[in-house]
DNA sequence: CTGAAAGCGCTTACAG
DNA sequence: CTGAAAGCGCTTACAG
């Protein structure tokens, strides 16, 4: 294995083939390609020289070839928001190990929230021909796959639905995720509760606003507009509107926080003011609990979602045809302190 | 655009391909070629008629076809631990970033910290053609590597070097942050300082031991055997480390964390202890600023790392052939209250 | 047990 | 401006 016995055996750039292999074998090009593939009927000794030149050459064996001639590619791709969000890495992480234990690959990226970009990344991937797509969608608009499914590309729809095309989804359960969050302040004697969550864009943002509603509506409280806020989930927008909730006349008493990072502002904030706020999150974070108080929140479970949707995706590529379905993956409320602070006297 | 009308042109399973875009639109294949590519020397009208077939027949074209004649994939391996481990996310995103701004796609996965699964990984990827790799590697022998990179596979390892093959590394300054960081205790007054790490396997863990004794030594510090402990990063693991030296008879008065999991477990095991202690983590985290007291952190900057690592993957792509380089990312000492907790009296 | 021929869907090199 | 032929490196279908 000396740099002059692979130099003369290969030039910097190229590669063997399997037609190289079968010429220093002395064999044809099929049966280097039932050594490679471990397919029976092949002689024990044919098998030998086989591996010694494959070995001297440094072969291997080049899979676009093989995906070119099979149509399946095994890999699938994931797109996701943002590849740095705490709350995907557990997802991330759970379809990466459905997608291996199927011998697939995952190609990722990220729509970074926007849906023009999540389309040319959808359709890159689909112009590699995955075999099939995970897709936090971006997008409110999804009838850009519809050639796509209909060409046999599985999809599957993660945390929000597709927009305007009937797909796949596994969604949590943020309409009852957030009433329960609500209800539980409620239960702690809070009548005015701030909601500041994520844009309206997005189905999660809709669905827990529609929560937040449902359980005022079912203890009789009137919500005043002043305490709802959705919009973008940048530090000074979430900042500003808990401020302005919080210096009112008639002051929220308690918040909730529509997303992750919302609530991370929100402790940021809250920590800054004289008298204590309660506080209930959407979304558990790795140190909810070292915080003091300690957040509660109401958790979903990324991990399951990914789970879920990936392993739906391989029942569909394995020629599962009923037709789509959603499936809602059930919150829980974890309850740790800041949710159980009383109102502030008036 | 009705069910019918793509029915008639298209099956179930089955993608049109050139050819049949060249029947329909009454053209050459290489015309279809240019268009789809976007080359000059098409007539307006033949190029108009080529579009209406394209958008007939639903064609889009079939990149692995194109990948096997071109030779380049444009698509390039990340190689992690573990794609939910917050620390590499925003390595992660950058490293995306820079492949999509050279119109590259992004193929993950995770070792898992197992150094065969990390080999399985590389030559999966070595084997789909990726243009590049950048790995963060388990395996401490790198060796299998040497044919693929021969070959023309670009290899860029972040995080930690690679193992007996001399190949580009982009790394933090793991020595003088682990220095800077212990001497930050010294100069708050400790002499008894732990130090609780990752497998000694890691080269991270190694050269942050190193430079947690390069401080003692310079401070004139004995360090006695029982305050170094590496090994896993499992809470139980660290938790059974940090009570052992807390507990003993001459207690350290600080500890020292190895990484970002070894700080979190840290912090839970000082907030049950009734004496305040002294800690200064390895790597930041998102809500340090928030536990009380605050953690002092050595901050690295994986954006940096995964950005450095992925431009140099990509001038490696452009030809650029100096010898492979060591680049050294620096960190930064952020003291936030953790740190500066002085030693308690005996 | 073994291998020659055809073909996957594109691009390249070339000719008109 | 346009297109027919060859070929990228494999697998498939078939024959011996």
């Amino acid at each position: 294995m000396t740099d002059t016995a692979r130099g003369t055996s290969r030039r910097y750039g190229t590669r063997p083939t399997m037609k190289d292999v079968a010429a220093r074998a002395g064999v044809g090009l099929k049966t280097v390609s039932r050594v490679v593939n471990g397919e029976p009927g092949v002689t024990p000794d044919t098998e030998r020289r086989v591996q010694e030149a494959i070995t001297a050459l440094g072969f291997r064996r080049n899979d676009s070839a093989r995906i070119l001639r099979k149509g399946r590619t095994a890999s699938i791709g994931l797109v996701l928001e943002d590849l740095a969000d705490p709350f995907y890495g557990p997802l991330n992480r759970a379809v990466e190990e459905v997608a291996r234990s199927h011998g697939a690959l995952l190609i990722n990226g990220s729509s970074a929230e926007d849906p023009s970009r999540e389309q040319e990344l959808v359709l890159a991937l689909c112009a590699r021909r995955v075999d099939g797509l995970v897709i936090i969608p971006a997008a409110d608009d999804h009838r850009y796959l519809e050639p796509e499914i209909t060409a046999g590309i599985a999809t599957v729809f993660v945390d929000r639905p597709a927009g305007r095309i009937d797909a796949d989804a596994v969604l949590s359960d943020n309409f009852g995720g957030a009433r329960d969050a609500v209800a539980h302040l409620i239960a702690h004697g809070h009548r005015r509760i701030g909601f500041i969550g994520d844009q309206p864009r997005i189905h999660t943002a809709r669905e827990r606003l529609r929560g937040y509603r449902a359980a005022m509506a079912a203890a009789g409280l009137p919500i005043d507009d002043s305490w709802v806020s959705l919009g973008s989930t940048a530090p000074d927008r979430v900042r500003a509107a808990a401020t302005t909730m919080l210096d009112a006349p008639e002051p929220v008493t308690a918040l909730f926080a529509g997303n992750n990072r919302v609530t991370v502002t929100a402790v940021r904030v809250l920590g800054e003011r004289p008298r204590p706020v309660a506080l209930v999150g959407f979304d558990d974070f790795e140190l909810a609990d070292l915080v003091r108080p300690a957040i509660t929140v109401v958790a979903q479970d990324p991990a399951h979602m990914g789970r879920t949707a990936a392993g739906l995706l391989f029942r569909r590529l394995d020629g599962i045809e009923d037709p789509p379905r959603r499936t809602e993956i059930p919150t829980r409320l974890i309850a740790r302190g800041s949710g159980e602070i009383p109102p502030a006297e008036d």
